[in-house]
DNA sequence: TGAGCATTAGAGTGATCGTTCTAGCCGCGA
DNA sequence: TCGCGGCTAGAACGATCACTCTAATGCTCA
């Protein structure tokens, strides 16, 4: 069920991700989706907003579980979120430099325009910071601490991705996650032995 | 001299950083500036593209003067930098959490479209990066470390105006000033005495 | 004063924008 | 077989897009 649906959701990520919001038109997610004008207004009454709403929501979702995938693969507490930024890193220049993450750069555009589009990816981001925050919590950091780091993780990859990709450079990512990595490693290891787990 | 076509760059900075550039059209700037359709095309014949390209440029140089007076002001090396987090915020609250900065936004709406934008968003921001670590290295720590800092830096301010734009709360901004004051404070500590200016 | 040129004025171009609307298709329950 | 509602099809709408073009203006320097 839903095919249709998740078609145009599916395209609008990918035109968004590489021309922007307002750089992609409805006649291009058509044509890219294969769904008619009368099936995205039949899924998305709301038009262009609805649209970009669902797909924020949608991407929000997928790349906090992706986190929560890697942060648990990881071989420690502490390269979590480094595997994070190396696995980023990849992408960008896996798809030859295109933005990963549709959020940030609608969030950019629209944020002062649309209420529903910005706060849909102030709900996004914040559900990554909720997710890093308890990643690193229980590995024995504090709260405000783990946030705090959390905030700065987010808010260093989705800057990271502006000046990687106006370079086409995507190493200035790695680089950036070693940088975050040592304020993890010094939470990580001021924390209180019997509130550590992991190995 | 100049004095239209300065007036079309700083209509056409404030429209960018509210609207964004796919969604700003010639018509406003037209309008914000006071100048017409033929005197746009007489100062930027490439069009808006051109217009772009000068309202990169001029804001990066801006930016990077901004930098180093804000950073020259500073009591002590440290404390340079999370200065200009806190600058960051506080413009964002008095503005109503307008973008402070044009450059990210065209970058990460054009950057796979328009190669000339994209090199300009690269040339100011790593301008600003030079400037971040001559500031550091100035300050006894060595080159490399420096500038992953400065890249940092950057990336978490351009990151920190996403979320905190989305949020409509600018106070991330500061608490990732402090993250990373952390880390150059740490720099700056192992740097050899001999190579400290600065008290 | 008058020639020459940088600048301004603004109507007009075709294309494309987001959106609306009506007609028809399809599968399913009775 | 019929009817109905979810879904699709795609033409049409007015508005607006970036851009072009021709004239006219105003400033400078002889």
């Amino acid at each position: 069920m839903g095919s249709t649906r998740d078609k145009i959701i599916t395209a609008s990520n990918e035109l968004f991700r590489r021309y922007g919001y307002n750089g992609t038109s409805l006649a291009q997610i058509s044509e890219a989706s294969g769904a008619t004008t009368g099936s995205i207004y039949h899924f998305f009454p709301g038009g262009k907003v609805d649209l970009g709403v669902a797909v924020v929501n949608t991407t929000g979702s997928i790349y906090r579980e992706l986190f929560e995938a890697i942060a648990g693969a990881a071989e420690n507490p502490v390269n979590g979120v480094y595997d994070v930024f190396v696995g980023a890193a990849a992408t960008l220049e896996e798809t030859d430099f295109i933005d990963p993450c549709p959020i940030g750069t609608i969030a950019r555009e629209v944020a002062n325009v649309s209420d529903p589009l910005r706060r849909a990816a102030a709900d996004a981001m914040n559900s990554w910071i909720d997710a890093v925050t308890a990643h690193l919590t229980a590995a024995g950091v504090d709260d405000d601490a783990a946030r705090a780091l959390g905030e700065l993780s987010v808010s260093a990859i989705e800057g990271g991705f502006v000046l990687a990709r106006s370079r086409r450079d995507a190493s200035v990512l790695v680089r950036s996650g070693e940088q975050v990595t040592k304020l993890i490693r010094d939470a990580v290891d001021a924390a209180p032995l019997t509130q550590r787990s992991g190995t």
